[in-house]
DNA sequence: AGCACGCCGACT
DNA sequence: GTCGGCGTGCTC
């Protein structure tokens, strides 16, 4: 790589021979700017996306050639030279741009927000060159005796290099006897070439499209061909038919040869979704998500960069992969609460996709049953635009709706299961239909008390009871990961036997199923039994072959399945999600209600949902009763306006941690005295708090939150950098910034 | 994020 | 008298 290196003039500058280049370079690490490295003679200068490995320190990191004419301040001398020229493709402009955006808008150090658009070390060095095994020439088969005569008929019949293990098992012989052949020269190792055929994305089954959906392709079709950049809300009640639409849209952008970026909450990224793009293009898709080995994240982020991977369907973190050249982003559920990452960089990825879409100079598809109230202010104000899906089969196909009036209609004592829903899953299953209990609480109950003195178990890190969990004995905090024993006796005044469990989670419901409809055939579904997408995929098969009657779950239920002989949802605690009663827990409650409730029933045996609830009246049971989304959406919009609240206004938490309370006081004190504006108030905005946290202790960390409530047009982010800036906090106490809080524990 | 430098407890 | 705890500060 020798040559003339192109130096931007500099002016008289550029002749001084002890100028050497120097370009900045952002590192994967917390800090707040790019460093300076000098370029070493005689190479060309590197220009802004380049990935190079840079020294800092005693050790040497990969980062990216950033864009500007770096710092300059750091003197000449201390510069350290570039220690090499990465070989993989460039990080494009949009993705940098990307990066400094996620960066501003989160408060977060450009190079926190790098760390999550770099991959594993491995995958920026050349790759290793693989090599496979083939027979030696003038090897004589038949002089070979059996095991290895097997191994030699296999490379006879297929003359490519095999991997050894491979061939041992094809060959059915031992790992020994391939390399014993190997040792012997009998078998010698080839370089395998790299595999840079794009997979063939022809040969799926297009699908045979409604004309309301037909309609819809054809407008998305039409974006993704004229890469014209926006965002359009493609919403429909489950079954419409989004899927397929959107799927046309990713169509449109791999015929035209560009990449295709799907963005999917975690915990839908089942097998069963991943199988519909397997059936629509005749071949699987790239998946990304945090569960991924290392060498599975090599592969696939090298696959992304060099093109190779038409199209990704990915957890919130593929927002940051290296596509050369993206035709179209959707975000599938873009309602879901999944998509804000809560640790590290706080970003929200359905906006920040939106942002890399208007990067890029192409189109974003937001796809949701329920929208989000962000998403329809977005189209009230004409900046997205909205394609309807009606449902497929008129109002036949949706299920109904009915509330239990649990005022009316009581559980018997200890049990939580009221009689109008008993009677309705016994119908159910004496048709041999499948009902489905849904309940958004693990364990077994979520509160242990003592009956003889009223000892509660509570998290000794966190403001939290510890929750039952019957099957591994065990009380458990679901926010530290504590756990302990179930005691015999009561730790408080020893009494025994008076352990009194408080309130269901989903292992007490499959009890008092198990106690109530025996014969049954009961499959429970939690993140406590499910693992991962194999066994999702295998209860889902289960449930799919009518091996299982009933399902209780929590949460999991809920996404991206398809059971086509369930009819009956329960829900057993529809007043669960608005406890609390934060900003959103009523937009929440809906979503996630309605599309449980979307799991009943199918065209031809039109469903029933149950909703247990102590308050029927409640503007979130009345809506789901009557499946008036609209009503529901304006009556929600109305208040969130009337209080300046999101969507008609801007939010931004602090949250101060320490490990001994009078820190956190006194922190979240000093934030205050620092606020903006007199006294915290000022032109378009207000900072509210500090209160404990409603987790105020968690994980051993005592905590405060601030709220900084602001008009759309304030610029909260320059609000914020002011106020940290200024504010003296105790070096003991944390704060983060939360710009556009989902959660509020 | 690492890693080094820097002031106060239990060991040879 | 030392080995070592991790608090704070720096790395181009």
């Amino acid at each position: 790589m020798a040559g003339s290196p192109t130096i931007d003039p500099q002016g008289p500058d550029a002749k001084r021979p002890a100028a050497r280049a120097r370009v900045p370079v952002l590192l994967p690490l917390p800090l707040a700017q790019a460093y300076d490295y000098a370029v070493p003679e005689g190479w060309p200068v590197p220009p802004p996306g380049t990935i190079v490995a840079a020294p800092l320190g005693g050790r040497v990191l990969a980062g990216v050639v950033w864009d500007g004419p770096g710092d300059g301040s750091v003197p000449e001398a201390k510069l350290r030279p570039l220690a090499a020229l990465l070989p993989v493709p460039p990080m494009t402009e949009a993705l940098r741009r990307l990066i400094a955006f996620v960066a501003r808008w989160t408060l977060a150090p450009p190079g926190a927000v790098l760390r999550m658009a770099l991959p594993v070390p491995a995958a920026l060095e050349a790759p290793k060159p693989r090599f496979g095994l083939v027979l030696a020439p003038g090897v004589e088969v038949g002089s070979l005796p059996k095991a290895r005569a097997r191994v030699a008929a296999v490379l006879t019949e297929a003359p490519v290099p095999w991997a050894a293990a491979e061939l041992a098992r094809a060959a059915g012989v031992g790992p020994g006897v391939v390399s014993s052949m190997r040792n012997a020269g009998l078998l010698v190792a080839v370089p395998i070439p790299e595999a840079a055929a794009l997979p063939d994305l022809t040969t799926g089954s297009p699908p045979v499209l409604s004309p309301a959906q037909a309609e819809a392709a054809r407008v998305l079709r039409a974006a993704v061909a004229e890469r014209r950049p926006g965002a359009t809300l493609l919403d429909g009640v489950t079954g419409s038919g989004k899927t397929e639409v959107y799927l046309e849209a990713v169509a449109e952008a791999v015929a035209h040869g560009r990449q295709a970026l799907v963005l999917l909450p975690e915990i839908a990224l089942s097998a069963q979704v991943i199988e519909r793009f397997r059936q629509r293009f005749g071949s699987a898709p790239a998946v990304w998500h945090s569960e991924l080995s290392t060498a599975r994240r090599r592969d696939t982020w090298r696959a992304v960069a060099e093109g190779r991977a038409p199209i990704v369907v990915g957890a919130r973190s593929a927002l940051f992969l290296p596509f050369p050249d993206l035709g179209v982003i959707v975000v599938d559920e873009e309602h879901e609460a999944a998509f804000k990452q809560e640790e590290g960089v706080t970003y929200h990825a359905r906006d920040m996709a939106l942002v890399r879409a208007h990067l890029s100079g192409i189109p974003a598809i937001l796809v949701s049953a329920t929208p989000s109230l962000e998403t329809l202010a977005n189209v009230e104000r004409g900046r997205h635009a909205r394609l309807h899906l009606p449902s497929r089969h008129g109002s036949a196909g949706m299920p109904q709706v009915e509330a239990i009036d649990l005022r009316a209609t009581p559980p018997a004592r200890g049990q939580f299961l009221s009689p109008p829903l008993v009677a309705a899953i016994e119908e159910a299953l004496g048709r041999g239909e499948q009902a489905l209990l849904f309940l958004n609480r693990r364990g077994f109950a979520p509160l242990t008390l003592c009956r003889a003195c009223g000892h509660r178990f509570q998290c000794p890190n966190c403001t939290a009871w510890l929750v039952e969990h019957r099957y591994v004995k065990r009380l458990e905090c679901h926010h530290c990961g504590h756990a302990e024993p179930v005691p015999e006796a009561c730790p408080a005044c020893g009494a025994e036997g008076a352990l009194t469990p408080v309130g269901p989670g989903v292992e007490r419901i499959a009890a008092e199923c198990r106690e109530r409809f025996p014969g049954a055939r009961i499959a429970e579904m939690s993140s406590d039994t499910i693992h991962g997408a194999h066994s999702a995929a295998h209860y889902a098969a289960m449930i799919e072959r009518r091996e299982v009657d009933l399902v209780i779950g929590t949460q999991l239920v809920a996404k991206g399945w398809h059971f086509p002989h369930l009819t009956l949802v329960g829900v057993v605690d529809a007043d669960l999600g608005l406890a609390g009663g934060d900003l959103r827990a009523a937009e929440r409650s809906f979503q996630l209600l309605h599309q449980v409730g979307g799991r009943a029933g199918r065209a031809d045996r039109p469903g029933r949902v149950l909703l247990q609830t102590w308050a029927p009246d409640q503007r979130v049971m009345r809506a789901l009763v009557s499946g008036d989304i609209d009503r529901f959406v304006a009556e929600e919009m109305a208040e969130r306006q009337a209080g300046g609240w999101p969507p008609y206004g801007r939010l931004a938490a602090l949250i101060v941690s320490a490990a001994e309370a009078s820190v956190a006081d006194a922190a979240a004190l000093a934030l205050r005295r620092a606020a903006p504006g007199r006294g915290g108030e000022g032109e378009g905005f207000r900072v509210l708090g500090p209160a404990p946290a409603p987790l105020a202790v968690l994980r051993g960390q005592h905590r405060r939150r601030l709220l900084l409530k602001a008009s759309r047009s304030t610029d909260v982010q320059a609000l914020l950098r002011d106020w940290l800036s200024r504010a003296e906090v105790p070096r003991a106490a944390r704060v983060e910034v939360d710009v556009d809080p989902v959660s509020f524990l």
